[in-house]
Order: C-alpha cells, then structure tokens, then sequence
RNA sequence: GGCGCUAUCGUCUAGGGGUUAGGACGGAAGAUUCUCAAUCUUCAAACCCGGGUUCGAUUCCCGGUAGCGCUACCA
C-alpha cells in the first residue's frame, strides 16, 4: 500500500501553479514537462490552480497563466480550483487529526521576523502544544481560541500503530523514505522536520495539506515538479500516509536560474522571466517550447531543433538532469522599455549596439551593469534573450513553409501597418524568412514594404565602394532609364542591371548598392532583384528619383 | 546555523574506470555571394579542489569548497 501505484494505469499528471505573479518560464516548463509526459504515455493532464493564498492571489495572475499556457498551445485535459475544494481539504486534516497525527497548535502566529533564515538551530514544534491533553485541547477550541493544526511528525518509538513503509523506525530513528524518479533514493530523519502545518488559524488549509488532498483525491500517480519541492516532498510523504493513501511517483525537476545563479524573478531580472514576453517578441511557441525542454533534459542524442512531436516521443523522467540550468540572457536593461520605433535591426548589428558611457569607469570585473539610467543603451530584444533561443526560433521560422509564416507575421505587421495585404505579405516573407530571428523583426526587416515613405537616411549611404556621388549618381540615372521599360521580374532584372553596369564600366556591386539604397533605405537588406520585383516599378523609380535629389 | 540537492567548454548538454572528453549556441577565421542573412569548412574553448580505491580516475568512495533549495499559519 506505501508503495507507488506502479500498475499499468494511465498516468495523471499535473501543473499546479499558483496565482501569485505572472507565468514565468520556469513554470512553463514545468508545465511542458507534465504534460510531454502525458502525451508521451497516453496519461492525462490535469491543471489544478492551487490559490488557496487569498492574500496573494491576484485575478491578473490567473490571466496571464492562462494566456501564456494558451499560448503555448498544448492544452490539458481537466481542470480544478483548490479553492473549491476546501471541504476535501478539511476532511484530510480532520482524518488525520482523529488519528493522532495532528495537534492544535494555540501559539500565536509567527510575526514573520528574521528568524527564518536561521541563527541558531531548527525549530522542531512550539513547546507545549505537541502533549496538549486532548481534553484541554478540545476545551481551549471549544472556547474560541484560534489554533493552527499540526502535522505529529513522528519522534517516539509509538506513534505509527504498524509504521507504512515510507515512514520507518530503525535504530531509534523515524526516517521518511521516497524514491525520486529524478534524483533517486531520497532519506530524511524525522528529527529534521518540523511539525508543519496543515491548517491555518483562520481555517484554511496550507499548501502542503491542500496540495496531498487533491493529488490524492484526484488520483495523481506522478507529480513533475520544480526541485525547490524536493525537501517539501518529505512533508508530503508524511501527509498521504497519515491520510491513508499511497505516495505517487515523484519527479523533481532542476530548478531555472539567472546567469547570476540566483532564481528567476519579476523585480530582478524583469520581463524576460515572463513567458507573455516571449510571446509579444515574435517567439513561436513551438520554438520556445523546444528551447525549454533543452533546459533540465536531453533526448540524449545531439538533436537541439525538435519538433512537438519529436519532444513527445522522445521525452523520459530518465532524461532529465539534476543539476540547475541558467538561462542565459542578458541582465543588463533588460526591464527598461526598448524605444520602439527606429531600432534598425541591421545597422544595429553592425555597430556595437550597446555603448559604455564614459565616465562609467568600472573596476572591470565585478561590476553587474547596473543602468544608470534609461536613457542609455537600450538593448534590442536580440540582445536580451538567451541567444540559443533566438537562434532556435530561427531554425523553426525557417523550417515554417512560406504561407505558414506569412500568416503569422502579419498580424505583427498589421499592428504597425494595417493596410498590408495577406497577398503583399506572402510576397515579402520569402525575402525575410532568412532573416529574422524573431516575428517581430518582421518590422525592421522589411519595413521598406510597407512605408509609402522611406524614413530619411544618410545620402553618403548611396556611394558605391571605392566610387563617388559622381559615380553614384552615373548609377541612379543608368537606373532610371533601364527601370522604365524592363520587366520587374528577377531575372530580366538581373541581365538588364548586369548589362548596364558593364556599359558603365562598373563592378555588379558598384551598380546595386545605390539601388538597393535608394530603395531600402539601407545598405543591409534582402536580394535587389526580388526586391525590385515586389516593390514594383512605380515606387522603385520614385525611390531613386529621391535618392537623385538627395545628392544633389 | 540545521537539513538536503548539485558540480563537464562562457551557456545548454553527451559521455563514462583506459576516449584525440562528443554535440549545440555563442565567439574567431575562411568559402560562397549584389549587401545582409542563410549555408558550408576550420579553429579556440571544459571534467571545482584534496584525499582514497585501482595497474589506471574526469568517471567510484570520502572530505572540502562553492552554488542552489528547504528551514512560514507562502507556494
């Protein structure tokens, strides 16, 4: 009966997550994790809203868990509130308060001091309240006097009538015994837990006590969870055998840090712990997904770009690593607003985009840039995010067909520019898919689509290599001229502006930097002939003849 | 402080008593090219420290150190 149902049922896992803060990418994964492990083994997903926190719980949170799981897309199959089930609750710390494994505790609430991270010693009990006589104790709450309920946690040789297997007496000690499926055999003296509680003064149950009621009562046969539980997971060995129920399976996971070793968290390192991040950024979620998975777990082969599917098949508690990965984005400024408008994504890497300000003299080594202020050095969201990620969303963006990328870069560009076609669109992502690291590049990329006008750029920028205006200029015309009549297709394209540039007597590249300039804006950007050819012959002559004007 | 968990390139990881310690991202160099990307090639880059066990440890054991977690009537 102690032992883990290990029968040929269908697994039940669960996402618990509790709503406190947005859903951060730890919790996600989380998530992933449990429900890869349903897919993988025909078992059923289960997410439990554990709020039994009134105090802290916020509806915002419960939106945007909600809106990140939604769009992560993998859905689940049931769904729970603890706060409805505070019956079930009480009648789990009832049960085991009539087996004696539970005392009211009338100590008053701890003032929540300093005491926590410890001076000296572990706080086992309050004294007094563990012997309490059952008839003072009945009496003291018959009067009204607010008591937290207690687990007995067991420290005579007595107190288990016949000991389950998990919770065992040998050589005088209490021990409690689980297997991790992660970490392996797990052994905790009794005499290092504390008697916890399961109930708070004003009724409501804890979250050990809340959690073990509905894992049990909901039938969880594997609890995936993050490793800051594994400690935790002692308590609840105790819990499901006072109660009568045999443990489930455990499975810790590896805990997602910052590049600081420190855990992840809203106040220090900002919005890239948030998943709806990822999504506003132009992640797709089967990009980010497999990312996350990347993190705590390997297939054990050297695949890194994997499809759902792939996860799925391929997924395995035995997979899974012990020890913390840290996602490796950028601390510096991460939580100041990015300027939206004119981050031009390929003169931005081609300068180093962010900028030690003078005067900033750092005793090179220690110092964490600290922003200053958020005036300087804005870091674009390439430079923030985990590079493995950018670059894994790329793979995925290019392994996307044409018309499937299209549809998801719109509505991005539509955001910006409402009157793009779907059609125009579809045109122009082939010329970007290469490109972009991110959906929402779409927007630096290519936004010389979708102006009517160009934003100013520096006319020196028209100056071929090793030319001058004169040359420039000699270019531009050439190009006018030859534009007027060819046919704005690629290749009739290519041979007419090749030819001209021959009867100019200058190199191919001499002749279609201006163009591509006096077109794009920029001299990054994609291949001119396709360019041309979306862009049409009207706005391509207009654009040159603004360039023309420029150098003069 | 107590208890627990962990330790392979900068990062994610594979491996495991004898290996040129493998892959990926990122970095560097080169090829290709109308620029930028993409693609291809090459290079640099790691077993925390100290003991033990052993013919031989990065791998096994012990200790240390460090990091993280728990130590709440938070989850």
């Amino acid at each position: 009966m102690s032992q883990p149902s290990s029968s040929t049922a269908k697994p039940r896992v669960r996402f618990a997550p509790s709503p406190t803060g947005f859903l951060h990418v730890g919790s996600a994964r989380t998530f992933i994790f449990n429900r890869l492990y349903a897919r993988r083994t025909g078992g059923t997903m289960i997410l439990r809203l554990d709020d039994t926190d009134v105090e802290r719980n916020t509806d915002a949170s419960v939106t945007s868990i909600f809106e990140g799981l939604k769009w992560l897309g993998l859905g689940w199959d049931e769904e729970y509130k603890q706060s409805e089930r505070g019956a079930l609750h009480r009648q789990m710390a009832e049960a085991i308060f009539q087996k004696g494994l539970a005392y009211r505790d009338f100590t008053p609430a701890h003032t929540g001091d300093s005491e926590k991270s410890g001076a000296q010693g572990t706080w086992l009990f309050n004294p007094g309240m563990r012997e309490l006589s059952p008839q003072e104790s009945d009496r003291r709450a018959a009067a009204g006097e607010p008591f937290a309920l207690r687990f007995r946690v067991p420290r005579e040789g007595t107190m288990w009538g016949q000991p389950p297997l998990a919770v065992r007496f040998a050589e005088g000690k209490w021990q409690v015994h689980f297997t991790d499926a992660v970490y392996g055999e797990q052994v905790k003296l009794a005499a290092d837990i504390e008697d916890f509680a399961l109930l708070r003064s004003d009724g409501m149950p804890t979250y050990h006590l809340a959690s073990c009621a509905d894992d049990a009562d909901l039938r969880i046969s594997h609890i995936i969870r993050g490793q800051d539980h594994l400690s935790n997971t002692f308590k609840h060995v105790l819990i499901f055998e006072a109660a009568g129920y045999a443990p489930p399976q455990f499975a810790h996971l590896p805990l997602l840090v910052a590049p600081d070793g420190t855990k992840l968290s809203k106040r220090r390192h900002g919005p890239v712990v948030s998943v709806t991040t990822y999504r506003d950024a132009g992640f797709l979620p089967e990009a980010f997904i497999n990312f996350l998975c990347l993190l705590g777990w390997s297939p054990k082969d050297d695949r890194t770009k994997m499809s759902l599917q792939e996860l799925i098949d391929a997924f395995s508690l035995e997979g899974i690593n012990r020890a913390n990965a840290v996602v490796n984005f950028k601390e510096s400024d991460v939580g100041r607003a990015p300027s939206p408008a004119n981050a031009d994504i390929f003169s931005a890497t081609a300068t180093p985009s962010v900028v030690i300000p003078s005067g900033f003299a750092e005793p090179k080594g220690e110092l964490r840039a600290e922003p200053r202020g958020s005036d300087l050095g804005v870091a674009s969201p390439e430079d923030t995010f985990d590079p493995k990620a950018l670059w894994l969303n790329a793979e995925h963006i290019r392994g996307l067909t044409i018309e499937d990328l299209s549809q998801r870069l719109l509505p991005k560009v539509q955001e910006k520019y409402p009157n793009v076609t779907p059609e125009k669109m579809l045109r122009i992502t082939p010329l970007i898919r290469e490109r972009i690291k991110l959906l929402r590049d779409v927007l630096t990329a290519a936004d010389f689509f979708f102006v009517e006008q160009l934003p100013p750029y520096d006319p020196a920028e028209l100056i071929p290599q090793k030319g001058d205006v004169a040359m420039a200029l000699k270019v531009l015309q050439k190009a006018k001229e030859v534009l007027a009549n060819v046919e704005f297709k690629h290749d009739p394209l290519d041979q007419a502006l090749r030819a001209a540039a021959q009867l100019l007597g200058v190199k191919a590249g001499q002749m279609f930097q201006p163009i591509r300039v006096a077109v794009c804006g920029r001299k990054n950007a994609p291949p001119l002939f396709e360019t041309l050819e979306v862009l049409g012959r009207e706005t391509t002559l207009a654009r040159i003849k603004q360039a023309t004007q420029k150098l003069n």
